[in-house]
DNA sequence: AACAAGCTACCTACCGGTAGGCAGTAAGTG
DNA sequence: CACTTACTGCCTACCGGTAGGTAGCTTGTT
């Protein structure tokens, strides 16, 4: 991999990622960053052309990086994955309250991705599209290898139900966290289990 | 009921809640609020103390509309059923987007509940938490109208999982609305009967 | 010499909030 | 009846503060 930007633009983006992931876009503060950063903040438009730019390139880190962890987890699931044992896409569940709490890219991401800045709307759309896009598609080779003889429609809709899934705890994540997330987590892997085994095995 | 508040406030409320709904509490400014209720921001501070006070009056406003909508779906649910057909909380779901198009209270709701302003987390979290409650209450007693024989653990593993359903299509209406929600809705709904009809009648 | 990367100092625009004035009106008082 | 008083609802004008953004100088390195 390249580096295409200097260190101190990779400081800025590392800084500015905190910043908008607490404080959302409106209320993050240039001044505040680059102070963060060590510096002031006419210097940072020798790295940046705004505003819009910086966020326009901590997202698409933050894009980047979340791909990778896709493709980690799905990786891993596939390297462990013995036929009927593991569900389709639980390590992704299993590992995202983790890696919420570890990565600021994770938390800035779930709160831009829903509420974007009106100016940014289409571009942060249609890259969060794309991620959701990858997920489902990872989703349904991992339930095509765990019940092939699912039929495809039916594995259309466990997709659908997954991100679903997926989606509510994104929130519970963002709004209450830890013992609820457990409980969400349970609740709807259990819901989704039971009718993945009745389509499984039909009486 | 009692009317609190003067007409003129009642004005500004609601072209506040639009604002706040569209653009969110930071980036809502008092001088455009209003110029659109048809007064200058000076104005506004013999009807409301500050930005906050509106906000948390507006809020109060958002949650009885809400609640009173909740009430008039698990009340029609409540008339309308016959045991065994109709699924609990279902009109619920069903009138969400229909709701989310026509209430502006709503819109906000979702946004500030999710993402509130900095100062004002714990009143905004505590009121939104009590309607969830009154929510899943409202479940729970459906579900044990048209499921009697179900085990008392198993109706809060279902009630969880209906509120995380409600959740994820809470997040699709705010992210892509009108077709995705529908099969969201499905796909949902569909693992949710599964699970029931299992639970219900077991092999 | 040239360039990159910082800096100080400053700009305009707008924010939430405050002070004080100005019509209209409704009630009290002789 | 006329007159005063008090109040409501809105206004203009302004405050301190901060935002994003720009100009131009000073460094250090090559």
């Amino acid at each position: 991999m390249m580096k295409k930007r200097s260190a101190s633009a990779d400081n800025i983006c590392a800084v500015a990622v905190v910043h908008f992931s607490e404080h959302g876009y409106d209320a993050s503060s240039l001044s505040d960053i680059a102070a963060q950063a060590g510096m002031r903040k006419a210097s940072l438009y020798s790295h940046f052309a705004g505003k819009d730019a910086l966020f326009l390139d901590v997202f698409a880190d933050a894009l980047a990086e979340e791909q990778a962890f896709m493709d980690a987890c799905f990786a891993d699931e596939a390297a462990l994955a013995a036929p009927g044992g593991q569900q389709a896409g639980a390590l992704y569940c299993d590992r995202m309250a983790q890696r919420y709490a570890d990565s600021a890219h994770l938390r800035f991401l779930l709160r831009t991705a829903y509420l974007p800045p009106a100016t940014l709307r289409i571009e942060v759309g249609t890259g969060y599209e794309a991620l959701l896009a990858q997920l489902q598609q990872y989703y349904v080779i991992s339930l095509g290898r765990l019940a092939p003889a699912l039929a495809p429609q039916r594995v259309a809709v466990y997709a659908q139900a997954y991100l679903g899934i997926v989606d509510s705890l994104h929130v519970e994540l963002i709004y209450a966290g830890g013992a609820a997330l457990q409980q969400r987590h349970a609740a709807l892997w259990q819901i989704l289990s039971d009718s993945l085994a009745m389509a499984a095995q039909p009486a």
